[in-house]
DNA sequence: CGAAAGCTTGACTACCATCAAGGACGGTGG
DNA sequence: CCACCGTCCTTGATGGTAGTCAAGCTTTCG
C-alpha cells in the first residue's frame, strides 16, 4: 500500500505506459499511485461499481468476467504482465476483475489518472494504441467463439500460452518438445473458451492420447508436436 | 468523390469524432477528407491490405467480417452512422469492411488523420473513449457467443435492432407494438450470433408463433409483446 | 491424515448444424 | 402483363458435437 519511489526500477518500466513518460515525469505518478498485491481468487473491481481505479498489472493474471442474471459465468478477457486495468472516463464498471495468481498492481485513483492523460498526449496515444489493439483481439475471439470448434479452441488456447509462457525467456531450439504451467484451471479454460469443463478434459485427453501433448501432472503441459498441435487449431 | 465543404450542415456533425471540433478546425478536416458513397454488398477495406484509411460513417451499415482460413465467416462487429471507421496506428487492417446496405462515408488518408489526432487532444479523447466503448461492446458480445442459446440470441438481436432502429423518431407510447425494417439478411444475421440461416429462421418462426413478434414481410419486424421477447433474452 | 478442490471418464441427451426440397419475393426482358 | 430467373426464406429429416448428470480418482493444503 505504500507509494511508488521505485518506478525507475520497475520490472515493466519498459513496456508498461509509463514508458511514454521521462523519469522526471514519474515522479509525478509517483505521488498519485500505489503498490498493491492481491492474492489468488480475490477480486479487484465488481461489475457495476463505480468504476474509481485504473492501474498497471506487474506481475500475475488476471480474469475479466462477464457474468449473465442466472449464474452462468464467462471470462471475457485476461489481463498479463504490463497491461493496463480499469476503465477510464467509465461511469460504472463493465466487468468484474479478479486474480487468477497472485498478482502485484500500480494503482491510480481514475479521477488522478485521467488528469494525467490530459497532461500527457504521449501516454494517452499509448493508451489509445493498447485499446485498439485489445479491441482487435476481443473481436479475433468473437471470431473463434462463434465457429471454432472444442477441438480447435483448445489446440489454440495451449498455442496461444505456450507462446505466452515462452515469450520470455526462448526456448533453447524450435522444434524441441516445449513445457510450461498453465496459470488455469480446467475450469478457468471452460470459462475463457465457451465450454464446459468435461469438454475440455476430454480434449485434453484425446491430444494426449494421439501424442500431440504430455499431461506430467499438476498444471504443466508439454508440448510434443507443435506441427500438430496447430493443424488441431485449423482443422474443420 | 468530392471535398468536404458542408461539414456544419453533415448530419452526423453533433455525434461524431468532430463534435469536439470548432467550425474553424473543421475547415482543416475539409481539405483533408472527401465523402464517398458505396454501394450495398461492396467492400471499403480487405483484411490484411494496408490499412490507410480512416472515416467517419454518415448514413448506412457496415460488416466487420473475420475469414477463417477454410472459409467460415464471422461479423465481428456492426458499424452505424457516426461510428469511426479504420484503424488509426495499424499497419495492416485486422478485418474486412463491406457495406450492408448502401452507406455514405466521409474518409481520410490514416496518415493524415492521425496528423490530425495529434494536434486536437479533445478529438483524440474522443477517439479513445469511443474506443474503450466499443471494447466494452466487443466484450459483452464474446459473453452472448459464448453462453447464449440461439433464442437469447435472437432474442437479443431483435431488441437491439428495435432500440436502434427507435433511437432516432421516439415510438407514440412504450407499449405500442413496433415495427421496423431489419438491415440484414437471414444470412448475416446469422454471421453476426454465430449461428445458420436455418436456425435464425426457425427461431423466427417460433417467436412468431408464440406472437411475440410478427413478420409482416420482408425484413419488416413487428414486435407486439416486448416483455416476453425480453424474456426470451434472458431465458436459460 | 483427512477434507476440499480439481480432474477424468462414462452414459445419456439436447441442441444446433447439415443436407435437402420447395415456396415467396423482386427484378428483368419478352 | 406475364414468364422467368436469382436470391432469400421456410420447413422437414437426420446426425454429430458438446452439454448434463453421475461417479470415482488425484492433487493440494491445512
Amino acid at each position: 500500500m505504500a507509494h511508488i519511489d521505485i518506478c525507475t526500477d520497475c520490472a515493466i518500466r519498459d513496456q508498461a505506459l509509463c514508458s511514454s513518460l521521462s523519469d522526471s515525469e514519474l515522479t509525478t505518478l509517483n505521488t498519485l499511485g500505489r503498490r498493491r498485491t492481491i492474492t489468488r481468487g480475490q477480486t479487484l473491481i465488481w461489475a457495476g461499481d463505480e468504476s474509481i481505479i485504473c492501474a498497471n498489472l506487474l506481475s500475475g493474471v488476471l480474469k475479466l468476467v462477464a457474468a449473465t442474471p442466472d449464474g452462468r459465468e464467462q471470462i471475457v478477457g485476461l489481463l498479463y504482465p504490463a497491461d493496463f486495468v480499469g476503465q477510464p472516463y467509465a461511469g460504472q464498471a463493465d466487468f468484474t476483475i479478479t486474480a487468477l495468481t497472485d498478482a502485484e498492481l500500480c494503482i491510480f485513483p481514475r479521477d488522478a489518472f485521467e488528469r494525467v492523460l490530459e497532461d500527457h498526449a504521449r501516454m494517452e496515444r499509448l493508451l489509445l494504441q493498447r485499446t485498439l489493439a485489445a479491441l482487435g483481439v476481443a473481436r479475433t475471439r468473437i471470431a473463434s467463439l462463434a465457429r471454432q470448434s472444442a477441438q480447435e479452441k483448445i489446440a489454440g488456447f495451449l498455442l496461444d500460452m505456450a507462446s505466452r509462457a515462452t515469450a520470455s525467456g526462448c526456448r533453447a531450439t524450435p522444434d524441441a518438445p516445449m513445457t510450461f504451467d498453465l496459470p488455469l484451471t480446467r475450469g478457468q479454460i471452460a470459462d475463457v473458451l465457451g465450454l464446459t469443463i468435461e469438454t475440455v478434459s476430454r480434449q485434453m485427453t484425446r491430444l494426449k492420447i494421439a501424442g500431440i501433448i504430455a499431461l506430467p501432472g499438476g498444471r504443466a503441459v508439454t508440448i510434443s508436436d507443435e506441427r500438430a498441435l496447430q493443424d488441431s487449431a485449423e482443422a474443420a
